[in-house]
RNA sequence: UCCCCUGUAGCUCAGUCGGUAGAGCGAGUGGCUGUUAACCACUAUGUCGUUGGUUCGAGUCCAACCGGGGGAGCCA
């Protein structure tokens, strides 16, 4: 069917010319002057159009006037400016064919606000509530901004591995991948028998794609991964999910402090992108979800991201006159409490805190001169908290070994990684934002499953 | 995994002291109207999550289980 997008008519000033849609009706008032208006819905933008229906066309009675929410059709007729309030065009209807028809008494979307709980049961249906389609185009386009600043920016995407054999990823639980029959697991001495699995060896879906990019960054410079990532963590809050989407930059010839001005940058430039590609949908979460979040935004990106040593963010927190309900402590790190504390209240804006203790920060990290220190970066956000984690990799071969040593970690599972400290290895550095999350926070949403389309989360995985 | 809350009509919820069930929205029918969260009138909603227990009697009290939500931890 050749059709017009709702969204490019909404915006055509070409009136009186001929014209076809089609959609999904949201709702529908007859007049008993002989002719109805229907709100119609095809995705492309928050608007609906209004259509015009009246009795000269055939099938009036027999179909446009027992049309409810939901029923898919396709419009023939004419753009013209609307004469009344509300809309400034609208499109006259010459013919209106039914393409599917929805039972107003078992169509589970009704024409009122429903909860996000109920929503959620329904998951192949609520992309056509304004909610979830909002959050569809903004996923989109701030998937399609990430893009656009990396391209911009002499970035590669690099497609990192979904499975891995990898067991030095140390980032969480993760799932595993087989072929084996579950009642009937090949073992040797009792133990399982892997080499007769699929791959040979023991292998799992990934949950992070750094480790490859930092093999790709040693070769093209600069690349960025954005793909599925896995947890099989028994977590159950708002703000996690088994399956998520994650962003991992990865620069060659980087030190920390490159690393915070390139991810601030890219942080402000795909906040920017999505406010000005999404207006109505932002304009609707302000209004609907969170009437603070385009205030917030905006206040992200006029003010510069404020760095701080964990040290002196340790310092500034132990002497603010609050009472915390987990203990500060070098040794504890920071919890959600204290992260939001310090960027909501201490420094009321976006903080990077740098120089994490040694002991609370992963293997790969690169120690700093003082020995106590790595060269980690956290960015938190107000109301938040952590929005992006990333480090200066440990680029000397000799401090990366023994590290992994120390830590009693298996040496013979990161032998390449090590062998790209022995061979051309330089300083890089990157980062790690969660997709899903940011995307939670641009909305304002306050779950995280009703940021994605398929929410995975312990005990569901329906759709 | 731990703590707390919750489960009643298609949806959102009320239901007092234990006495066999209610509202709004939605739906249907009729009326009215260039309407736009339309409006007005009327009509029908039901295994009160499941199982068991206490009681003359349980939506209500007790127990277990199942589902949902919030918070914490882990993290992105």
């Amino acid at each position: 069917m050749k059709r017009t997008q709702i969204k490019d008519a909404l915006q055509s000033t070409n009136y009186n010319n001929p014209i076809t849609i089609a959609g999904w009706v949201r709702t529908k008032r007859d007049s008993k002057g002989g002719f109805s208006f229907i709100e119609l819905n095809d995705g492309s933008s928050f608007q609906n159009i209004q259509v015009i229906a009246d009795e000269s066309i055939p099938n009036y009675t027999s179909d446009i006037l027992k049309l409810t929410a939901g029923c898919s059709i396709a419009v023939q007729g004419t753009l013209v400016e609307s004469p009344a309030q509300g809309q400034s065009v609208e499109v006259k209807a010459n013919s209106v064919s039914v393409i599917g028809l929805a039972d107003p008494e078992s169509y589970p979307l009704q024409k009122k606000r429903h909860s996000f709980e109920f929503l959620r049961q329904i998951a192949h249906l609520r992309p056509r509530t304004n909610t979830f389609g909002a959050i569809a185009r903004v996923r989109n386009a701030l998937s399609f901004a990430i893009h656009q600043f990396f391209q911009d920016n002499g970035f590669f995407y690099l497609h990192s591995p979904i499975i891995t054999g990898s067991d030095c990823e140390g980032a969480g639980e993760m799932f595993r991948v087989t072929t084996f029959d579950l009642n009937n697991i090949p073992r040797v001495d009792g133990a399982i028998d892997f080499s007769q699995d699929f791959f040979g060896k023991s292998t799992n879906l990934t949950v992070s794609g750094q480790l490859e990019a930092e093999i790709y960054a040693l070769a093209l410079g600069n690349v960025y991964t954005f793909g599925p990532t896995f947890r099989a963590e028994n977590s159950n809050t708002s703000r996690h999910l088994s399956e998520f989407w994650m962003v991992e930059p990865e620069m060659a010839f980087c030190d920390l402090q490159q690393d915070c001005e390139t991810a601030e940058k890219f942080l402000k430039f795909i906040i920017r992108e999505t406010m000005e590609k999404c207006p109505d949908e932002m304009a609707f979460f302000n209004k609907f979800i969170d009437n603070q979040i385009v205030e917030t935004l905006g206040h992200i990106l006029n003010s510069p991201f404020e760095i701080i040593p964990y040290k002196e963010a340790l310092a500034m927190l132990q002497k603010a006159n609050v009472t915390f309900e987990y203990p500060l402590g070098w040794e504890h790190g920071f919890q959600a409490e204290h992260e939001r504390y310090l960027t909501e209240e201490l420094v009321k804006k976006p903080v990077i805190i740098i120089d994490f203790p040694k002991e609370i920060k992963a293997f790969y990290m690169r120690r700093n001169d003082d020995g106590q220190t790595v060269a980690a970066m956290d960015i938190l956000f107000p109301h938040i908290g952590e929005i992006v984690g990333g480090s200066q990799r440990e680029e000397r071969y000799d401090v990366l070994k023994n590290r992994i040593l120390e830590l009693g970690l298996h040496i013979e599972d990161y032998w390449w990684y090590l062998e790209l400290r022995q061979f051309g290895s330089v300083e890089h550095a990157g980062f790690g934002l969660g997709f899903d999350r940011l995307v939670q926070f641009i909305s304002g949403m306050k779950n995280i499953r009703d940021i994605i389309p398929f929410p995975r989360t312990p005990q569901n995985a329906d759709f």
